[in-house]
DNA sequence: CAAACTGTAACCGCATCGGTTGCAGTTAAC
DNA sequence: GTTAACTGCAACCGATGCGGTTACAGTTTG
């Protein structure tokens, strides 16, 4: 629990690199190479991504993983929120409690609080676009790239 | 990985509490008795706050924790980040890769985002302060609380 | 047919969390 | 000075979730 899994960080980059395709399709074993990671991993991301409208998969030879939008349409967030699941802060699971004044009340504020402090990481988040975050990388980047 | 831990809630709710003292104190097995916990797990969170020098901790009989700042001088920042550790986004471990142009260069760019990300909601959780949430508290709440 | 893909399920090893027990150290009450 | 009520800390447990891997069924192309 000390922090989120990684795979917003592999989703964000896999749509970095289908962004810089322009149209075009990676395999999962193309990408999983970028990243360092195997191609299930990469799968299993991808299907996420898929499941929220964000990328298309083809089965069978030649097939392979594409944009499904404009990657001036795609913020970090969309990424973010189709891969992690569930608030960041966790609550206690336990009964409510009490005979104390403040256990019984500080539940739905402290909910409040929570859910604000995240909305405010989201909004950040939708601030970048893929398009954006691919300008910024080849622009920083130089030669010209593969994949 | 699933989010932080609920040593956040458990701070802030223990401030609260502490908070509601005004000056006095409370031991561990009184707080855990709200929060429907145990006395070990309650001193391990309060142990870092004393470490960041938001509670004071006496030992020996009639012993317990007390505040060490005015209540409207901490904020659920400083709970959150005196009980949490690192980051809230991962990164993959692995070998930076790799001949692919997006892979060499997303590393920093991508960083600074989830770094963005989590100051917003930091600077979210900076603006509540024990006082302030406490007064929120005792107005829902309507009775003389105990503790 | 064979080859190259996706899509899943299953299992492993590992880290971390919350929970618990046990015990040493400290202070106050008697 | 003995007892009681605390903190402080180490050790261990079970559960959970993650990343990694293997295996295999299904799909499409050559």
């Amino acid at each position: 629990m000390a922090g989120l899994s990684s795979r917003s960080a592999v989703a964000i980059h896999a749509l970095a690199m289908l962004a810089n395709r322009r149209g075009g399709s990676l395999t999962s074993a193309e990408i999983a190479d970028s990243l360092g990671s195997n191609p299930v991993l990469v799968r299993r991301v991808l299907g996420r991504l898929r499941d929220a409208g964000l990328v298309r998969s083809t089965e069978g030879r030649g097939g392979g993983w594409s944009l499904a939008r404009a990657p001036r349409d795609i913020t970090l967030y969309d990424a973010y929120t189709a891969v992690e699941e569930g608030q960041i802060f966790s609550r206690h699971t336990h009964p409510p409690s009490s005979a104390c004044e403040v256990g019984r009340t500080i539940g739905v504020l402290l909910d409040d609080e929570f859910r604000s402090a995240e909305r405010a990481l989201e909004e950040q988040l939708g601030r970048t676009t893929i398009a954006g975050l691919l300008q910024r990388i080849l622009a920083s980047g130089n030669g010209a790239g593969s994949h």
